[in-house]
DNA sequence: CCAACAGTTCGGTCGGCGCCGAAGCGTTGG
DNA sequence: CCAACGCTTCGGCGCCGACCGAACTGTTGG
């Protein structure tokens, strides 16, 4: 690699089967409890207990704890990419029943991609934003403008709060199902949180990336961007 | 994963460190012989072999033979980036002489990332073509603008090529050690295709990233772009 | 304080897979 | 046409690591 790196080590991590289903339910941006994640894996608690040891002594996974519960999410956004890139290039896994594929369509509709949304829906608000002015492309990413700050904090996005981290401000990612980029970074991130926290959309189940859009989410999409899914 | 993938399939073929090596080598952007990857590796042909075999029967390499030769090289631009991506959350891997850290010191001036360049030499050019205004920076990658594509044909760019390959024309690559993005797709290999051809860089070993800079390439980069390095 | 609960540690089992050398097959060049 | 070469296939060996249940630690709530 560029400087030498163990790209076989962080591979290891993620290429055991249980760990992967823990890492993907991380991938819902929530930070879960260590008995969820053994579920997510379809493991005793025991062996995910050492599983998760592993992915936090890798760096890939952090851990707080609260009580008696222990609570882990993604160490990083570049984690999440890495994730989501190597989600590009692996094999489909055959679909083992209509209630599957049914909830992968609702994934290509809306759903989270570490803290930030993701899906149809995703990449329309982006094209929206960048069509209305509130965005413009930019390099590697996009740049909020002045009218675009307004309209947000309008409604109800903290772009202050968003601004003042220190993480990049308005990155592109590239959405998996559309192939089209979608808003990451803080701003994507503060975007994400408030359409949660107002119950435009919900978490079709807990733990999981898959979003439903609520009547109330399909009301203020069409008003404020014109946009109907 | 968004639609049901394998991930931990993917990540099971990069998790073996003969099987990583053989990928590192092969983000050179060159096709390389069977032997030769076993050498890169540090393993024996008949276990190279083996390994070749899941690499390619997993969709991350791909074979051309030719007589008693058989060529791999990656599969797509896809499974670069996703190697890139990993390459960013894997632990640093110790240093193991004077030699490895001056080998990783010549890689961040100047390297191939897949088919295209990387380093401080592959940044500092697209910072110039975009303060030049050949380069126009939008969206999720970058435009030619008519004069940079004047510019870069007359310097011998084969920009009429570049673009009816049905590749992305000119993509942003995150640089590893830069942290800021360089110039991918089409054009980006199409620019690093003819460097090397007019010997503006030269390969540090066959099957290795690292570039040298010639002489010519130093006068050209400083007389053509203002680029001191 | 004690029962229930979340999570970790430990010991034992077992399957998967990476490794090599030897043998075999097709290609090449003298 | 045969020796050298590049590569693959096969058989056998050995190790790593995932798994579980049982026992233990620490926290919570009645």
């Amino acid at each position: 690699m560029t400087t030498d790196v163990d790209l076989a080590a962080a591979a290891r991590l993620i290429a055991e089967p249980a760990r992967a289903a823990m890492l993907d339910a991380l991938l819902s941006g929530q930070a879960l409890a260590a008995g969820e994640l053994a579920r997510a894996g379809g493991i005793r608690a025991s062996t995910a207990s050492g599983h998760l040891s592993q992915l936090v002594e890798g760096g890939l996974v952090e851990v707080t704890h609260s009580g008696r519960h222990r609570y882990f999410r993604l160490a990083s956004p570049d984690v999440a990419h890495a994730l989501e890139a190597l989600g590009a290039i692996s094999p489909p896994r055959p679909i083992r029943s209509l209630r599957q594929s049914r909830t992968d369509e609702a994934m290509t509709l809306a759903r989270t991609c570490y803290d930030h949304l993701a899906g149809v829906v995703a990449v329309s608000l982006v094209d929206a934003f960048v069509a209305g002015k509130l965005l413009a492309a930019g390099g590697d990413g996009f740049t909020l403008t002045p009218a675009g700050a307004e309209a947000l904090t309008d409604a109800g996005v903290d772009i202050a709060g968003a601004r003042s981290s220190r993480r990049a401000f308005a990155r592109s990612c590239l959405d998996f199902t559309e192939r089209r980029p979608h808003l990451a970074g803080a701003l994507g991130a503060a975007l994400c949180a408030h359409t949660l926290a107002e119950g435009w959309f919900v978490r079709r189940a807990p733990g999981h990336r898959a979003l439903r859009i609520t009547d109330e989410g399909r009301r203020q999409l069409l008003k404020r961007w014109n946009i109907g899914v």
